[in-house]
DNA sequence: ATGAAAGCGCTAACAT
DNA sequence: ATGTTAGCGCTTTCAT
């Protein structure tokens, strides 16, 4: 009993070799009772195998086969943020369950890759056994990524950052998505409006966003979406430089409801417009809070359409964020000889739910 | 540019070996310019580095240092479901965030095991290169567990199966929870009371469940649950064989709406008590549908404690999920030379919400 | 149907 | 601080 214990503590006893030599037959009779179970007798194979059970052996080595065949038989996966994150945050369960599907299909593992932001160590990355690598989200001039890209092997990014030499990439038209938005608000009257988005550099900046700083964020969709907005509020005479953007380091809805909070102290604005469904789902929450008529009073709109924000009838552009990340591992798995890099955008749409409406001075 | 592509195409170039030869070096000197900087003068470090880049070479080859090494630097999780459930099911998720939680503080990645629930090729869980596994709630008997028993490496089961010997576990008391859930309701005068149950089988058998079919679940959750209700409805003087129970195989709403629909079609009940809040809810959509009023002409309760239970105001009994997955990281990560298995049961919670209320005889 | 030979690319004693 | 030696455990032509 203690026996069988100590002997799945890691300590490898019969190996293949071992056991060819007990049976006395090749090495290569061993592992064909394996791997090709055709290529020999069915009795011969029933005897490797039983003999193989006699002396525990477990079967050949995953990793000294992966070493021999050069497949680690898993897809590596790198996040914006620390490992756990990638079950907080609903887009990216999302994400995700896509390419879970995908690495399903394939018969591939799904090696979540231990990244810690702090310790700026990416030895991780280039110690994780994959085939390729998907690249969730990073910002430009991440240590990870670029260790990422040190490995000779493919790599697929989702979203950001773009342009990438020779990776492919799968995302969305942030920009117009977001132009969208604007004129939708701006068609409905709304010319004093605030911003709430993410972070915009790797450094916490909790708080109002120069017009230099979003141009030079280092998330790049954090840039368009906000580039998008100043394009199609532009559209309708608003001068962007008096647009209050309030930045969140934190991607929670808390953050939202703080924002939103220190939003409105300041300014008095008649749409709060969210570069997440997260951020809208707290400015809403602040909002019912502090008494404010959603949309009577103010407007909220949010980004991605995660089921939360269908619940809370919010106005958002909705993203097939499954659909990424099934595109982004069948581009990683069933690339064929295909020798240009390939970019995939794929369609948004905007849902004009319950929290947007005419502007105060319009009703 | 095609070069650098096709560099990034698993084609390894460069190894450990042409490089120190190139240096006039030993192989061991390049290594540690890698794994032991302290190793070697800062010059000669950097003379290897510069070389490297120089060559294209990307670094030690992980699996290679894995073999060497005997480590593979990974956890596998072993879903009952194919991979991408993992995503879909909220208890699910949770799980793995604390697991992941675990694995982030050991700098180990997370490997998720591509398994088939139709393809019944165990060769998956052979395949993979990890130093330990993480099984999540798998039924009684599966070849894919049984796989995993194969592997000498350790091996902690979260839920079920319970009682294998030499494998660490962690868990809760499913039966006690369900006593007290049955405790719950018989207080409020709840006597005739039906159940909505998960999958009691590998196969499909979605309709009423038999008590010897419930005796012989494969599901050793659902089993003790089930049990655990018994018991406590037995204490209020309910005969358990007239009490119907319905599984359902899909575990989703609107299985459960099904479920309830089925239930409420051929039983007059007061209550129903769900083995799970996503099956609760289920129940709950349908009564709102069918135009039963909750709690006062039924009572819905769940199981779990998921967020959405929250919202909904379900009775349940919350369970600590998060916890366990993180319990079931430690437990496989931090193991010292501890030579007995443990099992870790950890407390439940009865949380009396909006949907149970004195049954209507009471009222 | 089975075997022999030749590595896959690396690290860890142990020397020097 | 650097080199020598000795594998880690396996698969895969190519022969027989």
């Amino acid at each position: 009993m203690a026996e069988a214990l100590e002997g799945r503590r890691s300590r490898r006893t019969a190996t293949l070799a071992s056991l060819a030599a007990e049976l006395g037959v090749s090495r290569t009779t061993v592992s064909n009772a394996y791997n090709r179970p055709d290529q020999l007798s069915p009795a011969l194979r029933r005897r490797v195998l039983d003999t193989a059970r006699r002396l525990g052996y477990p079967g050949p080595d995953p990793v000294a086969r992966s070493l021999r065949t050069r497949k680690a038989g898993a897809v590596g996966l790198l996040l914006t943020e620390a490992l756990s994150y990638a079950f907080r945050d609903p887009v990216a369960v999302q994400f995700l369950e896509g390419l879970a599907l995908a690495c399903e299909d394939n018969g591939s593992g799904l090696l979540l890759v231990p990244v810690s932001p702090e310790a700026d160590d990416p030895g991780a990355v280039a110690r994780a056994g994959v085939d390729g690598f998907v690249v969730y989200s990073m910002p430009d001039d991440d240590d990870n990524f670029h260790a990422v890209l040190e490995r000779p092997v493919p790599v697929v990014v989702c979203d950001q950052p773009t342009a990438v030499p020779d990776v492919d990439r799968v995302g969305i038209d942030d920009h117009a998505a977001m132009v969208d938005m604007a004129r939708h608000l701006a068609g409905l009257g709304h010319r004093r409006v605030g911003v709430l988005c993410m972070r915009l550099s790797t450094e916490r900046n909790d708080g109002f966003a120069s017009v230099e700083r979003q141009q030079r964020a280092r998330y790049e969709v954090q840039r368009r979406r906000l580039a998008g907005l100043r394009e199609g509020f532009a559209e309708a005479g608003v001068d962007w430089s008096a647009v209050p953007v309030v930045e969140r380091y934190d991607h929670s809805e808390s953050a939202g409801a703080s924002a939103a909070e220190q939003l409105l102290a300041q300014h008095d604005v008649t749409a709060i417009v969210c570069t997440s469904d997260i951020l809208a789902l707290g400015a809403l929450r602040h909002a019912r809070t502090a008494g404010r008529a959603v949309p009577d009073e103010i407007a909220v709109t949010g980004f991605d359409g995660v089921p939360a924000a269908e619940r809370a009838e919010l106005t958002t552009i909705r993203q097939p964020t499954l659909d990424k990340g099934r595109a982004a591992g069948e581009l990683l798995l069933d690339r064929g000889d295909r020798q240009r890099s390939r970019t995939l955008l794929l369609p948004t749409e905007l849902l004009a739910r319950a929290t947007s409406g005419p502007a105060r001075e319009f009703r």
